[in-house]
DNA sequence: TAGAGGTTTCAGAAAGTTTTGAAAGTTCAG
DNA sequence: CTGAACTTTCAAAACTTTCTGAAACCTCTA
């Protein structure tokens, strides 16, 4: 009984491992970049690439990582629809699988994360701007109004991006150009 | 000698700094969403909406932040050319101010940091897809092949995203429709 | 070229984030 | 209903990032 068969594979089984998890953590680096945490990305990447499902506790001896920390992240990967939990009748595990559709992935994060995100600081732009034109300020309106002016520059890049962001995520499709066109300020 | 010199004007100067104050947060919170520091975001605000160029001392106080946050800050906002140094003649002081052009300094960061960071990624996916498809592994063939093949739907994506921030970030102008249409996997 | 005024650096403090592991909670076969 | 198998929760530990403030370092002017 000769543990490795040929002479010509030396630990195979080890090589492939080590190719997945340099793939898993460049998309853990690539997640955590994009604000996720790391472990999230190794998780789903050794999820994605496996193609089959497996339980909490291989993914834990995979990536070494505590149970509590593999329970987290995929607690929150469940949340975000990035991984999948499913039964085996007859088997009292949970098993994980990956959602392979990545855009429909990325799109979601942006309609519901960067979008909110965005959408908070519009807010809060064309509030300030209002106030500071109403603002009772003797002697100071000019300066009060460039004020308001330049923010008002401000509020209208972050409705480009807005627009920009809504047409990536709904429409798959995007057209900069007269997007790119707003109003242009002095000097 | 009236401290504040109309009843109709109720500390109009604290309301003003109070509005850019929030202003100012809220790019803070876009920018550390963004991935950098919030103070940069906080200071590059104030400077913008103020218009005119402010010293150091000056952002410590307005920001509450210490020398040495500022200091830091401004080399870093300097460094991405969001913010100028700018000397005033007969006065020690150096005078900050803010870079206009928004626009100008998103396409830089796109093209500097975000592009950087999916051309890294890339690297790892292409280089362990060709391992994967050349290591020796008896009856094992088909499995890896699998692999490489989910890898490549990855490559594929990376790349469509490449292909979309270079679009985004040299002609302003982007057209999503031929990128979408890569590669099918089945299922 | 001395020194006052200003800026940068950096070690340590504070704040924030992620991970661990053990206890509490679930679930299901028997 | 019980208990073994598995999962979740959470307080504390480990780690990371950011901030402070004082010392070192510039840079002008007189």
């Amino acid at each position: 009984m000769a543990p490795a068969p040929t002479p010509s594979e030396p630990g195979m089984r080890e090589q492939e491992r080590d190719l997945l998890h340099e793939v898993a953590d460049a998309v853990g680096a690539l997640m955590e970049f994009w604000g996720f945490k790391r472990v999230m990305g190794r998780v789903w990447a050794l999820l994605y690439l496996r193609g089959d499902a497996l339980s909490a506790s291989e993914l834990c001896d995979q990536l070494s990582i505590s149970s509590g920390a593999a329970s987290m992240a995929l607690a929150e990967l469940e949340h975000w629809a990035v991984v999948r939990r499913i039964r085996k009748p007859g088997d009292r595990r949970e098993y994980f699988e990956a959602e392979t559709d990545i855009w429909k992935m990325i799109s979601r994060v942006m309609r519901e994360r960067e979008l909110v995100q965005i959408e908070r600081a519009l807010e809060v732009f064309e509030r300030v701007r209002e106030k500071l034109r109403t603002l009772p300020a003797p002697g100071e309106r000019p300066r009060l109004d460039d004020i308001a002016d330049r923010l008002g520059k401000l509020l209208d890049l972050a409705r480009v991006g807005r627009g920009l962001l809504v047409a990536l995520v709904q429409q798959g499709r995007v057209d900069l150009g007269p997007l790119m066109r707003f109003p242009r300020s002095r000097r």
